[in-house]
DNA sequence: AAATAAAACAGTAATCATTACTGATTTAGA
DNA sequence: TCTAAATCAGTAATGATTACTGTTTTATTT
């Protein structure tokens, strides 16, 4: 595979390392633009998709049937907004447990998960209560 | 909203209450077909759209980018297989637990979340065994 | 049972996120 | 500097899903 370096995908790596919001990557090429006005689209999917692949981020698959992406790789999980869609990490402690608990009662082998929490963000919930 | 009856809906909803590997619209399609030969796949797309926005169904979004649908209501999880995609549920008592620790972690409000397991199937575990 | 309006249908076209393709450019290592 | 592999920009294609249109069913009222 040998994954090189190249200006595009270490600007889209940069951009995601310091993003806590998981962009899409539409808003991740929205971004990478400014910095490299002839980038295409093509090439963020494509650097996103390879990056993913490689363990170096992670694909989010949420309600919004757009995939979202983290450069934190640490074991965490989300919290996606009903309202506006908006992605926070969570962290517990529960993640070995829960596989543990899981591969329990599995007869297959368990190698990793998800967690997805939804409701409404601090914001919409204002917006909901002026209404 | 005022949902009626159909003879494909309801035809739809029968054949998602016993399966429980959480079919595609394809694959519902291609079933309910059997019994109703010019159902059309926009018409299985718009059942299953309008059962999962009145709570009736549940729609999964997993890794395959596809969308599965699921008629059984009570909390559990599920598990897919990164070989072969099957998906099948799991059944763990941690639901209240998780939701109640991540709802302290959170300013907004968690109303639901969802876990996915990935992993490999027995059967997908046997194959891999052989080669 | 006939009349009627709302809901649902089949069939098909359109949308939207994502992936694949092509010929030109960049990168990394000798 | 040279060269092959990797990557790019730009664009076409794909695939799941949704929207649209004119017709048929459904539920309800007479």
């Amino acid at each position: 595979m040998a994954l090189n370096h190249s200006r595009q995908r270490d600007a889209i790596m940069d951009f995601l390392s310091y993003r806590k919001d998981h962009p899409t990557a539409e808003v991740i090429y929205d971004n990478v633009k400014k910095v490299y006005p002839k980038i295409s689209l093509g090439t963020v999917y494509r650097n996103l998709t390879l990056l993913a692949d490689n363990g170096v981020i992670r694909r989010l698959r949420t309600r919004d049937s757009k995939d979202h992406f983290d450069a934190d790789l640490s074991p965490h999980y989300h919290f996606m907004c009903n309202g506006c869609g908006c992605i926070t990490d969570i962290f517990l402690d529960h993640t070995k447990e829960l596989e543990a608990a899981a591969n329990e009662l599995t007869p297959g082998m368990i190698t990793g998960h998800e967690v997805f929490f939804y409701g409404t963000c601090p914001s919409c919930m204002k917006i909901k209560n002026e209404t």
